[in-house]
DNA sequence: GCATGATAGTTGCATATACAACTAAATCAT
DNA sequence: ATGATTTAGTTGTATATGCAACTATCATGC
């Protein structure tokens, strides 16, 4: 069969497949143990528990997400209590985001839970084999970030 | 500093990276060609146009979407004209997913542009490398998939 | 100091995605 | 055969995401 694009070789397909059976696994599981947060949502506050105050800026340029996507998400942590917004008072243009103690008590019960998905995914893998892996996937992204479009 | 997760360690994190920035490249290169198409339809398309006859279901599982983000899928696809669904005539409830000429038509374009995107982030990486890369990603797609939530 | 330009965030719009609830159609069991 | 179950798709709802247009604030140049 000449096929027009062999998806099934393609990094960029296998990537995407991996990161959404990854996402859903993590929110079944966030799910099942009662926790109503999301995969992105996670990502931000493990960033920000990090973090003394970081700006929405700041937060897209460790997550690689646009302005507006973090404006959005931010609102959705917000409205949950497990982020703060201020202004900076050095700058009213920037918010900084703070952590609160809700979410810092969350993220104890959620870590086991990333472990796990994590530890699952891996089955039948060895460590050199993962670090290899994580090696290569960091060189993709350096090198998708420094390509021109 | 003791981080609650170290979510620069983490596969999770670093496909959901990889697969976002594949996916904006692609759709920045696909717009700089004067072609209105995303990743995802990309991807369908391709499925597509390698099978006579597809059910949304059957698209579903080589996707690994659920039905409804497949409906809506093909609904755009079909409102640009480069998918046609007709009803199964030995099961009404299936619809039988064809692709245009005016898909297959543009597909050719797309595909060197879907290739310049690998190509690019595969940069300072050999041949053995991705071979194995894309053996452990699948290794985890499938890990993932047959896992319990 | 004021106009110009750069930066931080928000919002409108389009698409992607999953889950749940629903409809329609086929299959199965008795 | 017919009632119950399963299967295929659609739609409502919520979140995620990027781009473009907008506002507010800061920085720069003259």
């Amino acid at each position: 069969m000449q096929t027009i694009y062999d998806i099934t070789n393609s990094l960029g397909h296998l990537t995407g497949l991996a990161s959404r059976l990854f996402g859903n696994l993590l929110s079944a599981r966030f799910q099942a143990a009662g926790i109503d947060m999301t995969p992105e949502q996670w990502g931000a506050i493990v960033v920000l528990l990090d973090t003394e105050a970081l700006s929405q800026r700041d937060l897209g340029d460790q997550l690689y997400l646009d302005k507006s996507s973090v404006s959005r998400l931010i609102a959705g942590l917000e409205k949950r209590g497990w982020v703060e917004r201020t202004r900076d008072p050095d700058d009213s243009r920037k918010k900084l985001l703070v952590a609160t103690e809700t979410a810092r008590d969350l993220a104890i019960r959620c870590s086991p839970i990333a472990r796990s998905v994590l530890s699952d995914a891996q089955v039948g893998l060895d460590d050199d084999d993962l670090t290899v892996q994580k090696q290569i996937l960091t060189k993709i992204i350096s090198n998708l970030r420094s390509v021109d479009p």
